[in-house]
DNA sequence: TTCAATTGCGAGCTATCGCTCATATTATTC
DNA sequence: GAATAATATGAGCGATAGCTCGCAATTGAA
């Protein structure tokens, strides 16, 4: 699967699982299963890593409580480079809306609790599109960096670097107020 | 190809393109080329976009600079929310490094050229990293709202609180100091 | 009008895909 | 050990992929 999707061929994945494509098919219905099993395992496996994170950040202020997420979801997306880079990038979805990973989706509802719980803090009116903001700009910092500058989490200075980028990127963003315009804009 | 890819023989896109396949395979080498061409010529569309917004932010500030450039990125996005779709998340990749989109790598090019000029006046000191957070974050952005919450850019309301939220997202990180740590981190 | 040259055509080739099923192997029960 | 159940095997099936090539249609020059 890390050779990327088009060349795995269930005939190819039952060779490198060291059974035959008949046991293969006695334990999943087809290839779609197959895949649909390495991606809930890969969504478990990130989502652990942030859950615990998330754990960790109960009474924290914004400054530890982001600088925690950003460097969960770097050490999340560390977990297996070449495998979330393949999910990411070469997974056919199914013609409906299906995510291939929610990792986002679901991160977005325990970054909006967070944010539920220090409302007054902060100077966001709608916690949904702050959510939304923080959640896709901190996943997409730390997958751009696999996917684009892989040397960028092998080196712990620049992982060091990017968290710190990150933490303020969101810090300033979370701590000044909304602009003058209309409060009401939620989707 | 709005179809997804794996339905995109070549077959299909001879009939759909109203010629036969031989006559494909006159002016493609093979299928490939024919994603190639698709991809370079969506990749030029986006571009132009945004070197027209590029073009009038010559002496702007950091705002209007900022809000233009969100702007541009989102009306990029616009452009064919559904062929971006499949390109970004079905396209094959070659086993080299190849990308499919150039568009977040080239902006990287163009947004560090700005920095550079108006370095003194932002806090940031590694414009390389900057370019990388704020063009990551942009794009990211509007890419998840194209690919997530389509009906984002659809409601012009919407469309206008996220781009103010970008906007406010990169301004304030830009404005900021960098923190107390060490100063060389440049990868 | 005739003859090349060019371009368009699509039936069909080979390769490979996801998947099945008759058979071989192993495990369990008595 | 014999009988039965459970699991593993891989040659091979039909389907479909990317692509070729002999031929038909069209164009342009003489």
């Amino acid at each position: 699967m890390r050779d990327g999707f088009e060349r795995a061929s269930t005939n190819r994945i039952a060779a490198a699982a060291g059974v035959s494509v008949g046991s293969l098919y006695q334990y999943f219905p087809g290839k779609e299963a197959l895949v649909a099993a390495v991606i809930e395992r890969h969504n478990r496996d990130l989502m652990q890593v942030v859950q615990a994170a998330v754990a960790q950040i109960a009474g924290a202020s914004v400054e530890v409580m982001v600088r925690t997420l950003v460097a969960a979801a770097v050490a999340a997306h560390r977990l297996d480079p070449q495998l979330h880079r393949v999910l990411a990038e070469q997974t056919p979805r199914a013609g409906d809306g299906t995510e291939v990973l929610f990792f986002p989706r679901e991160a977005q509802g325990l970054f909006r609790a967070y944010l539920e719980e220090r409302r007054d803090e902060l100077g966001a009116f709608d916690l949904d599109l702050a959510a939304f903001v923080c959640v896709t700009s901190i996943e997409a910092l730390t997958h751009s960096a696999v996917i684009h500058r892989p040397a960028m989490l092998t080196d712990e200075v620049a992982v060091e670097a990017l968290v710190g980028e990150a933490t303020r990127l969101i810090t300033g963003y979370l701590r000044a107020s909304p602009p003058s315009a209309a409060p009401g804009s939620a989707p």
